[in-house]
DNA sequence: CATACGCTATGACGTAGCGTCAATGTCAAG
DNA sequence: CTTGACATTGACGCTACGTCATAGCGTATG
C-alpha cells in the first residue's frame, strides 16, 4: 500500500491549458460521462491523471473529424463498437456534404449574376435619358436597394462612355438573337459556342464570373421564371438550349484551363 | 370600401403544404417576426395573402443558400441591406467550408489506412506461428477491437495462404529499406517512384486506397507519433522523405487520370 | 490573521431552427 | 350533437458548449 503515487494529477485547468480547451468543456464531459477525472477530492475538485489526458487526446481526434460526442463515447467505451464501418459511414457524410456545399455556391453565384443583371436593368432604364442629378439619384437608389456592394458594379459601369454602354446594352440582346438564330444547329456548334465566347466577354464587362457562375448562370436562364420568360420571348427553346449550351462552353473552358494547369505542373 | 376582396387567402396548412413546410415554422417566422400573416382572425387563426405567399418563397430561397433567419429578415426588410456583399461573404464562407472539409475527408481516410494498419499489426503477431484456433480466437478479438467493418480486411487477409502472408508481410518491410536506401536522391527520383508503385501495389493487398488515403497516409507516416518512431527508427529522414515521396507520387498518378478522363471526354 | 486573488464548484440560461408533445379551442360535415 | 381535422398557445428537447451568477477553497501577502 506504500507504492509510490507518483503519476501526475492535473486539475481541470491544467489538463484544459494542456490539451487546448476549456473548463467548461471537461465538465461537459465529466456530466455527460465521456470523460470521467480519475479521483474526485473530498472538496469537490476534479483530478485527471495520465489515462485521462490519453482518452481526452483521442476525443479531441474524433472530435475534430467531426463525430458527435455520443458516437464518440461509444466507440471509446464499448470494445465492439465498429470504428472502421462507422469512419466509412463518416466519410460519406462528408463527402455528400461537399456535393451539398458545391450547389450551394453554384446558386449562389447564380444569385450573384441575377443581382447584377437587375441592377443594370434598373441602370438601363435610367439611361434612357435622363439628367445627370437624376442619374446620381437613381444610382443612390440602386445602392438603397442593393447595398454598397453594388457601387463596383455600378462604378464601373459609369466609368464606361455613353457610346460604349449603349453598345454593350445593345449587344447584350444581339447576341442572345444571334443564338436564337442557330438554335437548329447542336448546342455545341461552333457557331454557337463562338457566340457564347462573346457572352463571357460581355458579362466581363460587369463582372468577372468564375467557371460556377456561368454555370449557375446557365442554369438560372432555363428554371428561373424570369430569365426563363425573357428568353423564350426570343425563342421558345432557347432557354434549354442556352443551358445546354453554355454548360458544353464552361467545360471546354475548364478542360482547357484544367490542361495548362497541369502542363505547368509537369515542367 | 366595397372594393372586391377576391384575393385569395391561405391557412396555416395550406401554405405550408405549398411551400413544402411545417406549420410549425410559420408559427416559428410569425414569432420571430419574419413572416406575418396578413390578416389574424378574431379566434386568433392565422390567414396568409399572396404577398405572404412571394415573401415565404424568397425566405426559403435564401434559407437553401444557408442564410440565417436573422440575415434573411435583414436583407427583406431593410432597403439599404448590403445583399450582394452578403452573398459575397457567404460565398467566401462555404468555400472555407468546402476546405475544411476536404481536410476532414482526408484525415479520416488516413485514420482507416491507420486502422487497416493496426489490425494487420496484430494479424501478423498472431501469424507468428500459432495454431488455427488462436488464430480465430484472434480474429474474433480484433474484431472486438475494430468491429465488423475490420472483417472484410480480415478475410481478405485469410484468403491468401501462408505464403503469400509472409511474402506480403516482409515485402512491407522490404520497401520501405528499399526507399531509405535511396534517401540522398530527390523524392520524385524514379527509383523512389518506382518503389511507391510497389507500395501501391502492396497497400492494395488489403485495401483499394483513394488518391486521398494515399495522400493521407503519406502526411500521417510524418506526423503521426507512432509512424513517425517506426519509420526514424529505419532511417532519420525518412518519414519527412516518405511523405514528399508520396505526395510527389499520388500528384503525378491523379495527373495522370486526369489527362485520361480529359481525353475521354474530349471525344 | 485578515485579506486579496486565483481557482474550484454547481446551477441555470442562451444559442438556431425548428420537432414534438400537451392541453385546449374552432369549424364544417354527418 | 358528435366526430375529426385543423387551429391556438406554451413548453421542453436537441448539440456542444459559452457565459454569467453565486459561493466555497487554497495560498501568498501585508
Amino acid at each position: 500500500m506504500l507504492s509510490g503515487m507518483d503519476t501526475k494529477m492535473y486539475t481541470v485547468k491544467q489538463l484544459a491549458d494542456l490539451a487546448g480547451v476549456t473548463p467548461r468543456t471537461l465538465r461537459h464531459y465529466d456530466q455527460i460521462g465521456l470523460l470521467k477525472p480519475a479521483k474526485v477530492s473530498p472538496n469537490g475538485y476534479r483530478h485527471y491523471d495520465e489515462q485521462d489526458v490519453l482518452r481526452l487526446q483521442q476525443i479531441l481526434f474524433f472530435r475534430e473529424l467531426g463525430f458527435e460526442l455520443d458516437k464518440i463515447k461509444a466507440a471509446l467505451q464499448q470494445p465492439g463498437f465498429d470504428l472502421l464501418s462507422a469512419l466509412q459511414v463518416h466519410r460519406l457524410r462528408l463527402q455528400e456534404r461537399q456535393l451539398h456545399t458545391q450547389r450551394l455556391i453554384r446558386t449562389v453565384d447564380a444569385t450573384i449574376m441575377h443581382l447584377i443583371g437587375e441592377v443594370l436593368m434598373s441602370e438601363k432604364k435610367l439611361f434612357e435619358g435622363f439628367s445627370e442629378e437624376k442619374q446620381q439619384a437613381h444610382e443612390a437608389q440602386a445602392i438603397e436597394n442593393w447595398g454598397d456592394g453594388a457601387r463596383e458594379t455600378i462604378k464601373l459601369w459609369n466609368s464606361y462612355s455613353r457610346e460604349k454602354q449603349a453598345e454593350i446594352m445593345a449587344e447584350g440582346g444581339r447576341i442572345y438573337q444571334e443564338i436564337a438564330n442557330h438554335i437548329d444547329t447542336e448546342p455545341a456548334s461552333s457557331q454557337v459556342q463562338a457566340n457564347l465566347a462573346q457572352w463571357h466577354q460581355h458579362l466581363r464587362n460587369f463582372y468577372e464570373p468564375t467557371f460556377d457562375m456561368l454555370r449557375g448562370l446557365g442554369d438560372m436562364y432555363n428554371e428561373h421564371p424570369d430569365f426563363n420568360a425573357t428568353f423564350t420571348a426570343i425563342h421558345p427553346g432557347l432557354p434549354a438550349f442556352l443551358q445546354q449550351a453554355i454548360n458544353h462552353y464552361v467545360d471546354t473552358l475548364e478542360t482547357e484551363w484544367l490542361q495548362r494547369e497541369l502542363g505547368i505542373l509537369k515542367e
